[in-house]
RNA sequence: UGUCCUGUGGUGUAAUUGGCAACACGUCUGAUUCUGGAUCAGAAGAGUUUAGGUUCGAGACCUAACAGGACAACCA
């Protein structure tokens, strides 16, 4: 919702990529053609990071009909692997788009090695011998300029020899390197004679044991680009000081020059971006896996209830720009929020159940209609067995009231949703003290939940019928970061120290309606006063398992946290 | 002590290209409500990092300073 509707003209602004797009359509640039793509290395699992991106690449093209390709940036056999590839694209499929195109920068392995030949022939690539430790050393630093490899003035005769060479696997991994010819003494790293192509005798998930050498990112992305007609590649900040290269590649080699915009990455407040550090939480069982609820992976916020459209929605209003940023978590949860509010059914479940027995209700079970969901007429209701033995949640009856609590407590009367006016007339407490049963009155009168004598009670609680209520596990999760940035950590530590230990809550014995006894893993529903939950996977004929996506706003809360201080 | 990028309410993004700063989230009021949800109405909160300059006029342009970020993998 970037529509900013100021005074009289009601454009929608657009953001810098967006205006830089309209002014190529509009000079004709390309033909006016537009064409991105999303370029993941197929070493990882996707995250809400590049879910932002997936949604400026796919979404720009539906913006301006032009076409968004998926390709993998497979230059590295040793990380990468298919059921990364699978994942990608399930998510990117799941996330709601379709790309045009799928392709594979190891579909152009013959035409990098080609464009290396004639790099080679002009003169602009040579054979580095030159160790890694050596290499390291010559290359100087940001502030101290370079100095030439003693292999650099090999003749062009030599590099294309010692290079076909290197193809044919003569030589061991690592003894030597394809370099570019560039500038010893820029004062951008990226242009002091970066390596083209090194030797990996390592199988690839595509290509087999068709090659020995491999390309570099930095040499292989910008071609593929090109190769595939791209006319804007958008990519994240950390690649613009890679820019120099990608356009000195394309002016050697005289081909299609796509336009390389970098915007800043996505970042939220609690959570963790690093791929390498994602695994790593992943690997040392921290999680339970990639997908694991708390995990900001796609498939992980996937499981925990959240829904495309939510997500899609979060990419569009966070914007794009260039400088750092912190987005709130809680604008992430405003977004499913907003969305399952005009979604989800709603249902009654109780997490930490107390017993309540109606005293003056007859020993019959009756069934009561309630709304699905009045944020949609067209939901529909159902019907819920009322009987005299209900669950109800814990919180909701305080033995010693503050003012401002209008639940139930010893005397005081509730609505009992959908259902009747209850009255708290006593309680049993066990030998610990701690209250194990409640015993009230109804109201007949109230049936449906409204008195006809016109009598207000302030609190409506929801409720169970304990006969016919069904068991569900259910699953609570906190922030899995303390630290507003994990990244930030005392010396010496980590961002593990910043990991909340606590951030996985299972509560066993839930009661819920029966209408939840076999539903579809990953729908949303929401528990009446609690939150948003969705199926789980690990749901089984006996049990259900739900998740919480979120819980409700909880305004009660602030005010317990006002009475506090 | 090099190069490049970036500095706008608490957070994020705008300001139609120079005409005294808007929208969203969050926060706080109040109304309403059979979810302490949702909804509705309203409020507080920045004078745009700083200092010069250009201009009748600068958040936008220029210069400098300051602050933050990126760059030294045979990773991407």
């Amino acid at each position: 919702m970037e529509e900013n509707t100021t005074n009289t003209n009601t454009k929608p602004t657009l953001n810098f990529i967006e205006e830089i797009v309209e002014q190529d359509i509009k000079n004709g640039k390309n033909s006016s053609r537009v064409h991105t793509r999303f370029p993941p290395e197929p070493n990882g699992y996707l995250h809400i990071g590049h879910a932002k991106s997936i949604c400026l690449n796919f979404g720009l093209a539906r913006k301006y009909n032009g076409k968004c390709n998926l390709r993998f940036d497979d230059t590295n056999p040793i990380k990468e692997d298919v059921e990364y590839v699978d994942s990608i694209r399930e998510d990117v499929k799941w996330l709601g788009f379709n790309w045009d195109g799928e392709y594979y920068a190891s579909d152009y392995f013959d035409q990098l090695y080609e464009w290396a030949i004639q790099l080679i022939k002009k003169g602009k690539a040579y054979v580095c011998d030159l160790t890694q430790e050596e290499m390291s050393a010559y290359r100087g630093t940001p502030t101290k300029p370079g100095t030439d490899s003693p292999f650099r003035n090999r003749s062009m005769e030599e590099n294309l020899d010692l290079f076909v060479r290197m193809k044919n696997g003569e030589f061991a991994d690592g003894c030597r390197v394809l370099r570019a010819k560039g500038d010893m003494a820029s004062p951008n790293m990226h242009m002091r004679d970066p390596i083209l192509y090194r030797i990996l005798h390592t199988e690839h998930h595509r290509t087999g044991n068709k090659w020995c050498i491999y390309p570099m990112y930095d040499y292989a992305h910008g071609q593929s680009d090109s190769i595939e007609g791209i006319t804007h590649s958008i990519c994240t900040l950390e690649f613009e000081v890679h820019r120099p290269l990608y356009e000195w590649f394309i002016k050697e080699l005289e081909i299609h020059s796509p336009q390389q915009i970098e915007f800043a990455r996505l970042n939220i407040s609690y959570t963790m971006m690093s791929k390498r550090k994602l695994l790593e939480l992943v690997n040392e069982k921290y999680v339970s896996g990639w997908d694991d609820p708390r995990m900001p992976t796609i498939c992980g916020i996937r499981r925990r209830g959240y829904t495309p459209e939510s997500i899609q929605n979060f990419a569009e209003i966070i914007g794009v720009a260039k400088r750092d940023n912190v987005i709130d978590v809680a604008l992430l949860e405003h977004c499913i929020r907003e969305d399952l509010n005009k979604k989800a059914m709603r249902v009654m479940a109780v997490l930490n159940p107390l017993k309540v027995i109606i005293d003056n209700y007859p020993d019959t079970v009756e069934e009561l209609d309630a709304i699905n969901n009045p944020e949609d007429v067209n939901a529909g209701s159902r019907k819920i067995p009322f009987s005299k033995v209900l669950y109800i949640e814990r919180d909701d009856f305080m033995e010693e009231p503050s003012k401002k609590y209008f639940r139930l407590s010893p005397g005081s009367e509730v609505r009992l949703r959908y259902a009747y006016f209850i009255r708290c007339e006593s309680f049993l407490k066990d030998e610990n003290g701690e209250i194990i049963e409640l015993h009230c009155s109804y109201d007949a009168a109230s049936r449906g939940g409204n008195s006809p004598d016109g009598r207000k009670v302030k609190g409506t609680i929801h409720w169970v019928a304990a006969d016919t209520a069904v068991d569900i596990e259910v699953r609570l999760f906190d922030r899995l970061f303390n630290a507003h940035n994990p990244e930030e950590y005392t010396e010496g530590g980590s961002y593990k120290d910043n990991l909340n230990l606590d951030s996985l809550k299972v509560i066993k014995n839930c009661k819920a309606e029966p209408c939840l006894k076999d539903v579809a893993v990953l729908s949303s529903f929401q528990f009446e006063r609690l939150g948003y939950f969705c199926a789980d996977q690990d749901s089984t004929k006996d049990k259900m398992v739900f998740n919480r996506t979120v819980s409700l706003k909880d305004s009660w809360a602030k005010i317990e946290k006002k009475e506090e201080k």
